[in-house]
DNA sequence: TTAGGGTTAG
């Protein structure tokens, strides 16, 4: 064992033999004589243990000076360190991030990666016999204020004040200015945005990333982020960060009420208690600073000439020139001041605003300019959106004459100074409920159907028509081939059909199936648990599965009216304000404990309750009659496992249940002897493929539980069956990892045509397919 | 590598 722990940090200098001297990573040059010297600092980055033909295994680590008390940025005191054979395992195993390591029996080498990780130009090897590890498990933090200290992961933040120069460090901050990404002349997207925390120290940010989706979800001033790996710099004077190789970000939410839910494009980041504890301390000290964000400027409040920012949701929108895009949007108020209305033709304008929002004056017109067109031209009418610094100017229509009023349009003005900009707002937000409640019930009380949920939701959330006739392509037999043993996919259609190319596919008339060789060159959405849906058999809605808190509500909201119910089927039983109801006739036949009505009870007494018990129905009591909650909620609970009734399809109320001749209760006979329409669980998906030809968009829906072999209830409820479809995800689309890694795809694809907006679209599923290979078993 | 906040001028 070449890997030593030592229990005090003053045991790295005396564990080490006499004749070992010390020498400080900046110190460290090519030529620099390693034998017998030692160097120490703390473990800033740690690889993954990873094969290799030469060397059986080896594992990037870099290692950063923290006692040299330096402020000259030119000096290096991080470094790399590879280490080879079983001493990489050993280090894998034994040494976390955070802790602070001396290495010795290393050999120096020139960095490859100088240029662009911004590291020490030379490179530590440790994989000689003589090479040797002392660890020091170090949870101390060097700090004059409080530092926020995750015990899980042992990440030290470091107070905005006590930056140095060239540390790679971690920081969370709230946010005080933001610019969304924008291209900058290199390869890179860049973000810039500033942050300030509890020592009252404002510091900007500067992160490049490629991948837009990397780019910190910044939606509000207010909000918190938390930054890992990431360079202290000056510049003009004043510390900045900068990203280095390995960075990674989460954001929150900085409304102190709000639910603690990290935002990222990660799938591998870790959150823990100490974590949820940094950002409640944030949200509360920016709330005593009055940092608190600004809310969004409601239509209703704007007036001309002002700057500001437009929570909304995308109705239409119409490309007017290659510079210049118009966006309809609405927010469900009216504004004061007479809207101009930008005339396009019908059939330029994707989507639709109804006559009524049009008359009552609440569809504003953004023209967005220059550098936004692109974002704009990838929305999606129905996404809810951020408008940042819209300008709100006062014009005539071309048609109106000079006497006429003038009416207020919003352009977005080219540029990001002052932040302008525009971003999708996940349609499950916090941040856009209220909003999203203010629509709906607009949409309930003119009794239009134009926009419904089928428009508040991206169009590829539509589930399409069933897969019908379709024309089988090039009927043939295909060569067998070599197949990744570690995950592959077959498929089960049993069409022997030539592979097409997506190109192919793409020129060919729907419906029709075709056999395709593709990898996965992204895919939606990001987290797993935004994949699994509810999806109604008898009217095809599909909705997302509600989440704690708007359950917790629900219950909540039964509990206000709790008063005793009278129903002549039942005999009740109460605990303290709990109330119990079983059916007398199930009493008699004596399956009565295999079906309870549960009033009175919060859902964490519910989830108690019913997971002794097999099938749990909450309930209420309106005018002494007992009632089903709001189906928000499930109408269900088996166990683990929640079920839930369609809103539109239910009965809300029933007389008595139907309980003659069934022995055994499960979800679907419980649902039928009350009226219930049951949803059922789903899961969605969007890949896109891409082969030599180009790329294709295609859902995995119907066959979504083929694909991934687990059932989508499982999902909703088995933490086995979540990591299977995580596992899946991860095989054929690496974390991190480049096209050319990804495994190529057997795939069986059925194109098909959906209306939509009176008019018909081509939409591509995967079908008949599954996964397979040896990916169950962790590397 | 890139950018390093501070209004378009439609």
């Amino acid at each position: 064992m070449r890997v030593h722990v030592v229990k005090r940090a003053s045991d790295l200098d005396t564990r080490v033999p006499p004749h070992v001297q010390r020498i400080s990573i900046s110190n460290l040059k090519l030529t620099s004589d390693c034998v017998h010297r030692s160097v120490k600092g703390e473990v800033v980055q740690k690889g993954p243990v990873v094969s290799c033909r030469q060397t059986d295994h080896l594992l990037k680590a870099v290692i950063q000076d923290k006692d040299t008390q330096s402020s000259d940025a030119s000096q290096n005191t991080a470094i790399g360190v590879i280490f080879f054979g079983t001493l990489a395992k050993d280090f894998s195993e034994t040494v976390s991030q955070g802790d602070i390591v001396l290495l010795s029996g290393f050999t120096i080498s020139k960095s490859p990666t100088e240029q662009t990780d911004g590291l020490h130009p030379c490179l530590l090897e440790m994989s000689s016999t003589d090479a040797c590890v002392y660890v020091y498990s170090s949870n101390v933090v060097v700090s004059s204020l409080p530092a926020v200290v995750s015990s899980e992961s042992r990440y030290t933040y470091v107070p905005l004040n006590e930056l140095k120069p060239s540390r790679i460090v971690n920081v969370y901050g709230v946010v005080t200015f933001f610019k969304q990404p924008f291209p900058t002349k290199g390869t890179d997207y860049c973000s810039t945005l500033k942050i300030i925390d509890k020592s009252d120290v404002k510091v900007s940010c500067t992160i490049f990333s490629e991948r837009l989706e990397d780019h910190p979800k910044i939606f509000r001033i207010g909000d918190i982020i938390r930054l890992h790996r990431v360079k202290a710099q000056m510049f003009n004077g004043s510390m900045t960060l900068l990203t280095t190789l390995g960075w990674s970000t989460i954001t929150f939410d900085g409304r102190i009420d709000s639910p603690i839910e990290p935002r990222t494009s990660s799938r591998t980041f870790h959150f823990g208690e100490a974590d949820k504890h940094a950002v409640e301390e944030l949200r509360q000290w920016a709330a005593s600073q009055l940092l608190a964000n600004e809310s969004t400027v409601p239509l209703s409040s704007v007036h001309p000439k002002m700057f500001f920012d437009l929570t909304c949701q995308l109705l239409a929108k119409a490309s007017m020139d290659t510079r210049c895009m118009l966006l309809k949007v609405w927010d469900g108020t009216k504004c004061a001041y007479p809207l101009l209305n930008v005339a396009v033709a019908p059939d330029a304008l994707e989507g639709q605003c109804s006559p009524s929002q049009d008359r009552e004056n609440m569809i504003a017109n953004v023209l967005v300019y220059d550098n936004h067109v692109e974002g704009a031209s990838k929305l999606k009418p129905g996404v809810f959106l951020r408008l940042f610094n819209l300008h709100a100017v006062t014009q005539r229509a071309p048609e109106q004459s000079a006497e006429s009023a003038s009416s207020l349009c919003f352009h977005l003005h080219g540029g990001t100074s002052y932040g302008k900009g525009l971003c999708v707002l996940p349609s499950e937000s916090p941040e856009i409920q209220p909003l999203k409640r203010l629509l709906e019930g607009h949409v309930a009380v003119t009794g239009e159907d134009e926009v419904n949920d089928a428009t508040l939701v991206d169009v590829w959330y539509t589930p399409p028509e069933a897969l019908g006739q379709f024309q089988l392509l090039h009927i043939r037999a295909e060569p067998s081939e070599v197949v990744n043993e570690d995950f592959y996919t077959v498929r089960t259609c049993g069409h022997t059909l030539e592979k097409v190319s997506l190109a192919h596919v793409k020129s060919s008339t729907a419906p029709v199936v075709c056999h395709v060789r593709a990898k996965v060159k992204s895919y939606q959405p990001q987290n797993l648990y935004q994949c699994l849906k509810l999806f109604c058999p008898q009217c095809t809605t599909l909705m997302e599965v509600p989440n704690d808190e708007i359950i917790a509500r629900v219950f909540q909201d039964a509990l206000r009216v709790n008063q005793p119910c009278g129903e002549h089927w039942a005999v009740t039983s109460s605990v303290d304000s709990i109330r119990m109801h079983v059916s007398c006739e199930m009493v008699l036949s004596n399956t009565h404990t295999q079906l309870l009505f549960l009033q009175g009870v919060t859902l964490e007494e519910m989830c108690v309750i019913s997971a002794a018990h097999s099938n749990v129905v909450p309930v209420c009591s309106d005018d002494e009659r007992m009632r089903l909650l709001d189906f928000s909620a499930p109408f269900l609970f088996r166990r683990d496992k929640r079920y839930y009734g369609c809103k539109r399809c239910s009965q809300s109320t029933f007389v008595e249940p139907e309980v003659s001749g069934v022995e055994i209760w499960d979800e679907h006979n419980v649902a039928k002897s009350l009226g219930v329409q049951l949803m059922q669980y789903a899961l969605l998906m969007k890949f896109e493929l891409e082969d030599e030809t180009g790329t294709l968009e295609a859902l995995i829906w119907e066959d979504a539980e083929r694909f991934f072999q687990v059932t989508a209830a499982d999902a909703s409820a088995c933490q086995a069956s979540q990591d299977k479809v995580q596992i899946t995800i991860d095989r054929l689309h690496p974390p991190g990892s480049s096209m050319a890694e990804r495994p190529w795809l057997d795939l069986c694809l059925s194109a098909y045509t959906v209306e939509e907006n009176s008019s018909n679209q081509v939409c591509y599923q995967i079908t008949n397919t599954e996964a397979r290979g040896n990916f169950y078993t962790a590397q």
